[in-house]
DNA sequence: AACCGCGTCAACCGCCTAAAC
DNA sequence: CGTTTAGGCGGTTGACGCGGT
């Protein structure tokens, strides 16, 4: 199917915006929110297409939003998220609240993309098959990853997990995290497709709420590199 | 002072997907 | 069930600023 671009009208304004402009979609969001971006900027008299309205509050008039230099922490985030998670900014940024997944692609490509390489914590190439150990969240979420470096790092965390490759979990992203969320807080070790397992690297028993529940599965997951198995109860 | 190269970042482009029809 | 539409996403571009020569 073709379909027309969205600021297909002649006249709409494109390019940097203004003072004004960012004022009058503030005030007019503010006010109305923001139900349909196409028919925002023609009832908010703005001579722009929904989608540079969208992203325009998005990325920088959002009363939300982190401004400034990225702290260590962050820096150090991004990286491990994107060893586990790929170029998947929005999911990135999703963990990092306050910072825009533009702004985290930004920051990525400008530095951190350097530093991850030499660290070795990075690959160069993502690839679309990943030879893991364990499977990881980017493959089965149709990102790109390579498997290199979540099979090390893996390796790495699991004492116990050695050798060669296990078979990859006969298991959908999906399903591993509804089974992970309603498993007994007391749980506390994981185990690989070759049998082998490791402990869990943080303590659950004070996750109190399902959105920390699901925090504390994502850190497993940047740690041990890939979806383990659960054990059954 | 002028030029150049590089880094940064806001914004655009085009594609994909889910929802609506 | 096929088509259309809007929203969302990742890749890319281009303007701008700054430091070095």
């Amino acid at each position: 199917m073709v379909r027309a671009p969205c600021c297909e009208s002649i006249g709409l304004k494109k390019g940097p915006w203004t003072a004004e402009e960012d004022q009058i979609l503030v005030s007019y969001i503010q006010q109305y929110g923001h139900g349909n971006w196409r028919a925002l900027p023609r009832h908010a008299g703005l001579l722009r297409c929904g989608k540079s309205c969208r992203l325009r509050w998005m990325n920088y008039l959002r009363p939300d939003i982190k401004r400034g230099n990225f702290t260590e922490e962050e820096e150090n985030a991004i990286i491990s998220l994107h060893g586990l998670l790929g170029n998947k900014w929005s999911a990135i940024a999703a963990k990092l609240p306050g910072r825009t997944d533009n702004e985290i692609k930004n920051v990525w490509h400008t530095h951190l993309k350097k530093r991850a390489k030499s660290n070795g914590a990075e690959r160069e190439e993502p690839v679309k098959e990943a030879a893991t150990p364990w499977r990881s969240c980017s493959e089965l979420s149709s990102s790109t990853t390579t498997g290199s470096s979540t099979a090390t790092r893996g390796a790495s965390v699991n004492e116990g997990h050695t050798g060669s490759p296990p078979e990859p979990l006969g298991m959908d992203e999906d399903d591993w995290w509804s089974e992970a969320l309603s498993l007994d807080s007391s749980v506390t070790s994981l185990e690989f497709s070759d049998s082998s397992s490791c402990l869990l690297p943080f303590d659950r028993t004070d996750v109190s709420s399902g959105d920390e529940d699901e925090d504390f599965w994502m850190r497993v997951l940047m740690e041990v590199g890939g979806l383990p198995e659960l054990p059954n109860f």
